[in-house]
DNA sequence: GTGAAAGCGCTAACAC
DNA sequence: GTGTTAGCGCTTTCAC
């Protein structure tokens, strides 16, 4: 078949007129500006060696045309798209907001689309994004991982798709990623609470699977270490890293025979939940309990009282991590990027002397 | 070229061993399974009229090559991809993440991927993930537009792109859409405030190129000329529906005159704005200033006072515009789905008869 | 039931 | 400078 013996384009461009009324192609645009498709092939990619009226004929036609080349067929004959994706547990978590308007930004910048997927935390729907990521040949990922042992990276690493891990640090897996030091954010929070004159201080992290739970609970234990208080198992709850699980550890907690008189919250949507059931439960802080959550956002100055926290720096690490993304190559090592966080001392955490110790 | 002599196998199926190195297609596949690529096509898409044996060592050498069918390729093939994007101006605002979950949900029980932009209320970056659309010839379009009028959705109409407005109803166009009764939920609001003793009540609406803006306003005022209540210019301003807007734009209500006893605000991320604003201004909620947001959100409970807000169906929003966008067709006529928000009165609204007039 | 082959729209050799 | 042409990997007639 010919070109001009193609019956296709009499359909594709209306029924009378030249008003683009279906799709047009490369050869609608060839036709219509009187040049071959590889002239307009190459004066829409910008490579030079096209005489300037050509090029014209070519952009006006194309604008007459409203022609938008075809992303399908240009990735399949280039083997690679433009598109980076961005995997993340919680779409509705600032942090992760916040981390992908990093990426966003350097995207635009370095001419990549960007298209999100939230994995919910759960490891079938990630496998889901990344199976899309492998079909639609992206050009680049970045992920926090539902899973430090179970997320499969391993096909994405295997067909040699850039990869950078954020947040969370796969195990195992030798790959960019760019994180916070998540232990010694952790501890100093629980230092602070200790300072404050806590006593019984309380931690609700997040599930085992992810690596992030596991630092923050780590740190919380250095810092009752290293003051030498006991780590007593009691006052340690895993959850879900989401609001319904911060309200329900959190109930957990003061129901049980000796409540904590301090908080520590590893992630923000499980604070919100630990804040409702403090609400419900009529306990007033930081007076009956202080705290300290991880992760900073917009409302945290508007509770009252306002709340302490670890303010990672979420842009930055969406920033740094696509700017990885890049300019990653087989030829370089694989980096870790480990930026710091910062504690927010707020007034959910500091207690005067003579409030505290209200409950033995 | 015939498959046998073609010699990009060797490459992309690894040195030495039949271990998937690279990229295994759909020839691959055949190969492995002594099949022709179409019988590995029917297999893998469900066609019948395989024979059970074919089609289990199909699906065997599928699985050992860790076959993912490249989606390029096919949606060149197909002319249609089954990618759904949602298109909404601001990721950060908990309305539209919770309306992106009602898409998501539907989008999966549909077989369809969905990937998620973010315009950032940008006619320009909109008009630039329009065109992502058209390139990748996605299968659908749930928008929130970023302005009723110079929202480009003609592209998407002209080439037949199935699109559901949300939020927001673009001028002109006649397309499916989903939306709240504004106008209603914002009189319904303004009313109440009134009845708490109000007199001096301000509105800070978003620009005037997005219909929600309007609608809000136009609620306002209904309210306002019901009751008998002057309608003051001075008490109106037009914020960018974002947190700073919503901050400056209640810093210089406050900087006037005659400061309003009163804030009906249009939308979340402006209250965070405006309350960030009367902390600063250390003014008390209702005591000083009454307030009521349009938008629940997870921390509305969670300020002192609460916040009494209209709450939008936002999931039920997405969800339903899912539905649309999944049975669109040209045979049926474009529908409008309105759904009607709530108000959900909490402490920021209600005052105590003698603890109003504070101002005259 | 099954395979051969055409061709989706595009880019990149390769010819001229 | 410009055009011709061979496929990228897949689905889908069309023959058998």
């Amino acid at each position: 078949m010919r070109f001009d013996d193609s019956n296709r384009n009499a359909m594709s461009r209306g029924r009378r007129s030249d008003m683009p009324t279906g799709v047009a192609t490369i050869v609608d645009v060839a036709r219509e500006a009187d040049v071959s498709t590889a002239t307009v092939s190459r004066v829409l990619n910008g490579t030079s060696g096209v005489s300037a009226d050509r090029a014209g004929r070519v952009r006006d036609a194309a604008e007459r045309l409203g022609y938008v080349p075809c992303g399908s067929a240009r990735a399949l004959r280039r083997q690679q798209a433009t598109v980076w994706a961005a995997i993340v547990p919680d779409i509705a978590n600032p942090f992760f907001t916040a981390l992908v308007r990093g990426i966003e930004d350097v995207a635009r910048v370095r001419n990549h689309r960007l298209v999100l997927c939230n994995s919910d935390e759960d490891l079938e729907r990630e496998a889901s994004y990344l199976d899309i990521v492998i079909a639609e040949r992206m050009a680049g990922v970045v992920i926090a991982v539902a899973s430090n042992r179970d997320s499969s990276l391993a096909p994405l690493v295997e067909r040699g798709v850039p990869t950078v891990a954020v947040d969370r640090r796969p195990a195992g897996s030798r790959l960019d990623s760019v994180v916070v030091d998540n232990r010694s954010g952790a501890a100093e929070a629980v230092t602070h609470l200790i300072a404050s004159g806590c006593r019984r201080i309380a931690c609700i992290s997040g599930p085992r699977r992810v690596s992030t739970s596991t630092e923050r609970l780590d740190g919380y234990r250095d810092a009752l270490v290293a003051h030498g208080f006991p780590v007593d198992r009691a006052l340690v709850r895993r959850a879900d890293f989401k609001e319904d699980g911060g309200y329900r550890a959190t109930r957990s907690l003061f129901e049980s025979g000796a409540p904590p008189d301090a908080l520590f919250i590893a992630n923000n949507p499980m604070a919100v939940g630990a804040l409702r059931a403090l609400r419900e439960l009529d306990l007033a802080v930081p007076r009956d309990v202080a705290l300290v959550a991880f992760d900073d956002s917009p409302w945290t100055t508007l509770t009252t009282p306002e709340l302490t926290v670890v303010a990672q720096p979420a842009y930055e690490i969406g920033r740094v991590a696509a700017e990885l993304l890049a300019t990653s190559s087989d030829a370089r090592p694989a980096r870790t990027i480990v930026l710091s966080p910062t504690l927010v001392v707020r007034a959910s955490s500091t207690r005067t002397p003579v409030e505290s110790r209200r409950r033995a």
